[in-house]
DNA sequence: AGACGTACCTGACAGC
DNA sequence: TGCTGTCAGGTACGTC
């Protein structure tokens, strides 16, 4: 599930809950643990609390008073907001409990999980392999970017190296609003098609935060793509569909033309 | 560099 | 009913 506007949305989550102390820390399932240890988690938490969070990609960071937790949130993650009696879920594997209820880390597929770094610094560390945050990409950062790939334009938006943030769906998404094909070579692209795909990039991503998802919408190349026999929702022409280094990839052959 | 395959996990669904 | 294969919005790693 969770790419950019999603994690936005847990960022936001959390938000409204810093500064209430954390009263302790509970590991339903330690395999999603990324070099810390349960213990080292809850002695390293119980008592702080966390301060405003940030987003970096698809990367949540929760400063508390001096280590911060760093969350990702792989295909199934979410961070969610329960009252106390709330029952758990069966794929909750991390709860911090604050005074009025509880943050609960679910995910089914324990993809990714749950970092611990002593310092901010230890924290940014551990980020540095990352792109400039798609919300941040100016148009001529996006063009100097995507000049600077010979790849294809799907397979370079969703490289977290190049820009932190789009997965699969943003960017068929974007690439659909733009009507570029993303089979495309990514520098390739002329300037006007530059110009054209930051604004679909904006867009998409607002919208998208606004919904704290990619909205599977009608007239969304999302709300099409999973339905028996796809079609564009603005032109009608039968989607097209083939398996781009592991993810499925969907345009309009019609809108976005030119493939190979 | 870039494209692929494989691996890590769990669950839903189609087809036999 | 139960099995098998495939697919799902994540990334890392090895190989060509």
């Amino acid at each position: 599930m969770p790419e950019l506007p999603d994690v936005e949305g847990f960022r936001r989550v959390l938000a409204e809950h810093t500064g209430e102390p954390i009263a302790s820390v509970s590991v339903l399932d330690p395999g999603v643990l990324r070099g810390v240890t349960a213990r080292r988690l809850r002695t390293a938490l119980r008592g702080r609390r966390f301060e405003e969070p940030h987003r970096h990609g698809k990367w949540l960071l929760a400063p508390a008073q001096g280590p911060v937790v760093l969350l990702h949130f792989g295909m199934t993650g979410s961070l969610t907001w329960h009252r106390p009696d709330e029952p758990r879920h069966r794929h909750d594997r991390v709860v911090w409990k604050l005074p009025d209820g509880e943050l609960r880390y679910r995910d089914m597929r324990k993809l990714q999980g749950v970092r611990l770094a002593a310092t901010a610094q230890e924290a940014d560390e551990t980020l540095e392999t990352l792109g400039p945050d798609a919300l941040n990409l100016s148009r001529d950062d996006l063009a100097a970017t995507l000049s600077a790939h010979r790849g294809r334009l799907k397979t370079t938006l969703t490289d977290q190296a190049v820009i932190a943030g789009l997965g699969n769906l943003l960017a068929d998404e974007i690439c659909w609003r733009a009507r570029i094909n993303p089979l495309r070579p990514a520098r390739d692209l002329t300037a006007p098609d530059l110009t054209t795909l930051h604004r679909a990039m904006r867009r998409v991503l607002h919208d998208s935060i606004k919904a704290a998802r990619v909205p599977p919408r009608r007239t969304w190349l999302t709300g099409a793509r999973d339905t028996p026999a796809p079609t564009c929702p603005r032109c009608g022409t039968p989607l097209e569909s083939r398996r781009l280094s592991g993810r499925r990839t969907v345009w309009c052959p019609h809108c976005q033309p030119d493939g190979a």
